[in-house]
DNA sequence: CCCCCATATATGGATATTGCCTATATAGAA
DNA sequence: TTCTATATAGGCAATATCCATATATGGGGG
């Protein structure tokens, strides 16, 4: 897949769905990189994100103009990148929606051809 | 840019769906890989796929013992290259649809969460 | 005081995938 | 002969993720 790993073979996991999932994150909180990583933990049982994936993300978004970050001073511990998203962030955020909905569709067709054979049989000859 | 095109930022177009979707149509019609365009670009309209994607993921495929293909004289041009699905495509296909349809829940998931946000009227002050 | 750990951010290298371009080849039509 | 359709395939550039690693702050235990 678009770069390591990848060894699925199939499908894309929350590949390119990262920076969409940040933006509305961001949206409903405004916070850094770290609680982003736990919140995207929690949320996504069993699939873990690696940090460097989330931390250049949040970089590359900043560089583009989704969101705007500042440096925050912990109450303990090393200082803290805080996100705030943009108006061109939640343009982005919207584009991205209608996309997915677009990729849900397809795989909704995709996943309906597949029973249609399944279900005459075409598939558990083994 | 060139590969992974992904200019988008969000979304994966077909990306990874490209080999359970060969899969598939194989499944369904043993046949070459020329044909095999006409069907995904028939069967996708808008959306294209470039020919040199396919024939590298049906190569891909038969290394990893997924199709088996053999040569066979056309009535008119240039051999083509017929593939079967093998045993252990119809494995890896299964896998797949697995894989897309937890995929398929995340993208609802996500959707729904957006949809929430939206709904309360955090999106829409421009 | 020193070391370890949790917190916090970030980069470099390896690997994988795709789009664009190009190369090769056969055969029928103009 | 040249053009077009059929048919397969590889090189190159761009991109994205994972893995490992680097850097840094501050609290707790010894």
């Amino acid at each position: 897949m678009a770069a390591g790993k990848t060894e699925n073979g199939a499908g894309v996991s929350l590949d390119r769905m990262i920076q969409p999932m940040l933006l509305l994150l961001i949206l409903k909180k405004p916070t850094h990189g770290y609680e982003l990583i736990q919140s995207f933990n929690a949320l996504h049982e069993g699939e873990i994100v690696e940090p460097g994936t989330i931390y250049r993300n949040l970089r590359r978004m900043e560089k583009e103009g989704f969101v705007l970050s500042s440096w925050e001073a912990a109450e303990s511990g090393p200082a803290r990148r805080k996100y705030a998203i943009t108006g061109e962030g939640i343009k982005a955020l919207q584009e991205a929606m209608l996309k997915l909905k677009q990729q849900k569709r397809q795989i909704e067709d995709f996943l309906t051809e597949y029973d249609i054979l399944a279900t005459r049989g075409s598939i558990n000859e083994n």
